[in-house]
DNA sequence: ATAATTTGACCCTT
DNA sequence: AAGGGTCAAATTAT
């Protein structure tokens, strides 16, 4: 770990960093112990418990923990929450625009963050992720240094209701099991506030609620991510835990109603920066009825957000992690 | 016929 | 110049 006594702001860093990671290797841990003794998985739960304790004092205590270096799961967010429609929107012909460097500057500070999705070897389902919304597949490219390509998804009303958000997904090279889902962009769509007022319902309702679209939607060569999730159910980690406590005697777990990844991190998203709940944001997702399929998903939005960014926000009070996920 | 995906090319940023 | 993000024509799927 690197030393520098110079006002001691790099060893704050330092520390911020070492504490995430612990967290994060706690984490990845507990997919690995999974089906071991229940006892164990309350021990790994009051680890991470914690450790997101310590993290959540860090900031607390006004400690300037922006990344020196950031890992791959990095979140960052800049600002804007809004991301206004945009009609015939084409970077290549904005460039040429007089208005084409607004533009860009805009989208340039779309908010941004990343979660990882570990899929068990055994749910045969590769990877992918139900975030209620209906994506389209816009590229594909090779990313030098990764094993696996990065595919580009858009929201499928880009074009007829100027929604701006994005998605990437890419396998870790590091763990074939885990994809990352990079998010860019709020969404300014119908079906963004079709999903904030209708949240408490199942996705696999919402999604019929779109049949026409969706129905149209297929899988992409991905596999996967539009249509997983469909029949996930979720825990939050303090419903896992406090099920665990209530009967550890089995280590599988179920929602009371199935409702897919996204639904429910925006139903539980009332996470403040300063919340330590904000820090154990991570979410256990198994597929419906199959409980050997069980599925991680680690949101890794507090460890791996713009420390700095997100607290001048929060203090001047434009950013809310919870209106982020209710556009 | 229509919509989604694939893929090479283009453009921007670093 | 290299790498990443996006476009758009061609291809494939429904």
């Amino acid at each position: 770990m690197e030393i520098n006594n110079i006002n001691g702001e790099w060893q704050q860093k330092d520390l911020f960093n070492e504490l995430v990671q612990a967290r994060d290797l706690v984490k990845k841990l507990r997919i690995h112990l999974d089906k071991s003794s229940p006892a164990g998985e309350v021990l790994l739960e009051d680890a991470i418990s914690a450790l997101d304790r310590a993290l959540s004092t860090t900031t607390r205590s006004g400690w300037d923990v922006a990344p020196t270096h950031l890992t791959s799961t990095r979140i960052n967010t800049t600002g804007s929450v809004e991301s206004p429609p945009l009609k015939n929107c084409s970077p290549r012909s904005d460039v040429s625009d007089p208005h084409s460097t607004d533009i860009l500057k805009r989208r340039k500070i779309q908010p941004t963050w990343t979660e990882k999705v570990s899929v068990g070897s055994g749910a045969g389902i590769e990877g992918s992720s139900n975030d209620c919304y209906s994506w389209r597949k816009y590229g594909q490219k090779d990313i030098h240094g990764a094993k696996h390509p990065r595919s580009y998804y858009r929201c499928t009303y880009r074009n007829n209701q100027g929604c701006l958000a994005t998605r990437q997904v890419q396998r870790s090279s590091e763990d074939p099991s885990v994809y990352d889902v990079t998010y860019r962009g709020k969404h300014s769509c119908i079906q963004a506030s079709h999903l904030q007022t209708k949240q408490k319902n199942q996705c696999k309702n919402e999604n019929g609620d779109h049949k026409e679209e969706d129905q149209k939607q297929k899988p992409s060569q991905e596999g996967l991510f539009e249509n997983f999730g469909k029949g996930l159910r979720i825990k939050t980690e303090d419903e896992l835990f406090n099920s665990q406590k209530l009967s550890s005697s089995s280590s599988s777990f179920s929602f009371p109603s199935s409702m897919p990844v996204d639904c429910v991190k925006m139903e539980n998203c009332n996470f403040s920066p300063f919340d330590r709940n904000y820090f154990s944001s991570s979410y256990h997702v198994q597929l419906n009825g199959e409980d050997t399929n069980t599925i991680h998903t680690s949101n890794h939005r507090q460890s791996d957000f713009d420390d700095a960014v997100l607290l001048d926000l929060v203090e001047l009070n434009q950013y809310s992690p919870f209106d982020y996920f209710h556009p």
